[in-house]
DNA sequence: ATACGATTTTTACGCGCGTAAATTTTTTAT
DNA sequence: ATAAAAAATTTACGCGCGTAAAAATCGTAT
């Protein structure tokens, strides 16, 4: 290994004693160029250790192999976790994974979306933070970048959206709680950022009216990311209250029922499905500490490799289909019901 | 807002009057140009809203505006978390940062180190992924790029090394626990990845002898980065296999405490500082859940911000000498403990 | 009004690489 | 062995912007 920094690719290309064009073919696909050729230039690569430069590859090409993941709020495990398997997917496609997170603040997913477009992504996964987004500007970045949109749907934006099926994880979980036990109340945030807590009290309203059972919606306030907290001091307000119809509560997700089983805990309030329980506490996402809460959350879970999976898959088809669909696609993968000691 | 498309600097310019160059310095100081060219381009700015290429704006620059940041793991709310931080301290001071994640993989950290490579940054901080880095690779990157190591030290590599003592942790958490009750014992991974733990270990083992108590290591199996996994089922083994010599826990680091909590509530085991307790757990990290566990779980937390803030500006000191000190810095934040109700 | 230096703007070239078109080399057919 | 076809390589130009050097413009003093 020669200790010759090598600058750039006609450097480079005189150390093989071939053009740069040919070298850049040869990058591009190892078998383009004759097998004479292709020797000389992995034996220069022995030698040199060279390796071009991505961003500049990037300038003039047609298709890039860049791929722009946005997630809402990283320090979510949820999030970090679905962006894991959607890196690793993007990988093993032979992509390159920028990952960049909104941090729950519209501006920055307002200048996270003008960065990729200097990226000139061949698509974007984009998790929009629901609510609070700019749909101006979202909508106006679609049209201009290939975007498959998850976790949050947006009407009519992006050429696809890949979630999961929120009526799919509310029915179970309801189906189960009163099947076993009393019928749940809901347990939820008062203005949630994300889309899918409103589809999620829907379902809930629709399923109890479905059972025949009277609703019970408990809605804490709170603003931001910090749902434990949230969940928590929500959790305090209702059990120093009392005055609840059933002792079985459902939360709208899993962050806001690990600060609820942590108000219990610090009550005295004894969570379990065991007739020595004085409450039931059961929640949807799955969230990756969700097993080590205690009791462990009965939880409805995402299907995470197949959603992960299926953006993926998408997005791949949409960029091979020129960056349209003729329609707009929407799937949704049901709920798997967890059953753990919590309900 | 007129609806025409500008594809570059060029173009603009051409719509604001003046050549591409005077654009150019309007962006790089909008004070540089004339009051009268400047009212221009604004004009412009504001009709055709157009926003010069960020990637080609660095690659003719002496001194990009780009910060690489790097770790180990960002499903780990630890790193998630440190990571937010110096994200929002990056983009406060007029950089741009770019997150990876080596997923626990050392082959995708070197991947990653020759992507930085190709952004040219200005500077990089890097938590390294320890034990299986490629430490030739990491050095040879420190030698192009100016680096500074958090979290994860590696000797004599990068310009500077900034992150949490270590031994401040373990010393508080050992002098706390045993002044209220039993000496502790240590409970960790057999093979960690993160250096840390090594002098976690260490410290545990001075302090111990310092007081004049026999220490006591209890190592469990377990590859990777599940450690709330690798702490439940090691707690297991370690409940079922009794023999302790001490009612009192001490755990490496939070994550593997949660899993050691769980287990600890599944067996029926009561955890807490209370007199009717079975055992006391504590812990180090102050992880962003630590405070939701039952019992909330007392610990030694880092000084996050501190950290952040000082990883940030001893980058841009770096950044400002030209990309090297002239000898290596090393900065460790003591821990504060945090009692909760664990121990 | 004219000349002067100071500032602003433009010209010209470079960054590192992609890619269509032109050229050269190789292969195939006769 | 020679011509035509096929494949590989090279030439030439472009991507979007930074920046040093040259040219033009400005403000000021005489």
């Amino acid at each position: 290994m020669a200790d010759v920094k090598i600058k750039n690719m006609e450097e480079f290309a005189a150390l093989c004693g071939v053009s740069r064009p040919t070298v850049s073919k040869y990058f591009h696909d190892p078998d383009s160029v004759r097998p004479h050729t292709r020797t000389r230039i992995e034996a220069a690569l022995a030698e040199y250790d060279y390796r071009p430069n991505i961003f500049a590859m990037n300038q003039n090409r047609k298709l890039t192999k860049n791929i722009g993941i946005i997630v809402p709020f990283l320090a979510d495990p949820y999030f970090a976790e679905i962006a894991r398997n959607l890196e690793q997917n993007c990988i093993a496609a032979g992509y390159r994974p920028t990952l960049y997170s909104s941090h729950g603040q519209d501006t920055l997913e307002v200048e996270i979306m003008d960065s990729l477009r200097s990226l000139k992504p061949a698509g974007v996964l984009f998790a929009p933070l629901g609510r609070i987004s700019d749909r101006k500007a979202i909508e106006a970045f679609c049209r201009d970048v290939p975007t498959v949109l998850f976790d949050s749907n947006i009407a009519d934006m992006g050429e696809a959206f890949i979630g999961s099926d929120n009526h799919s994880f509310v029915m179970q979980t309801v189906e189960y709680l009163s099947r076993t036990g009393e019928p749940p109340c809901f347990f939820e945030m008062k203005t949630p950022a994300n889309p899918n807590a409103n589809k999620r009290r829907t379902a809930y309203l629709n399923m109890m009216d479905q059972i025949g059972c009277d609703p019970h919606v408990i809605q804490i306030s709170g603003e931001g990311w910090s749902f434990e907290e949230i969940g928590r001091l929500g959790g305090f307000k209702m059990i120093d209250e009392g005055g609840l119809p059933t002792n079985t509560i459902l939360c709208s997700n899993d962050r806001l029922a690990i600060g609820l089983l942590s108000a219990c805990y610090e009550r005295g309030v004894k969570v379990g499905r065991k007739s020595d329980s004085d409450m039931r506490v059961a929640s949807h996402d799955d969230h990756p500490f969700s097993r080590f809460t205690c009791p462990a959350l009965t939880t409805a879970a995402h299907d995470y490799t197949s959603v992960a999976d299926h953006a993926m898959d998408t997005l791949l088809q949409l960029i091979d289909s020129g960056g349209r669909f003729d329609e707009r696609k929407e799937v949704l993968f049901p709920a798997r019901l967890i059953m753990r000691e919590s309900a």
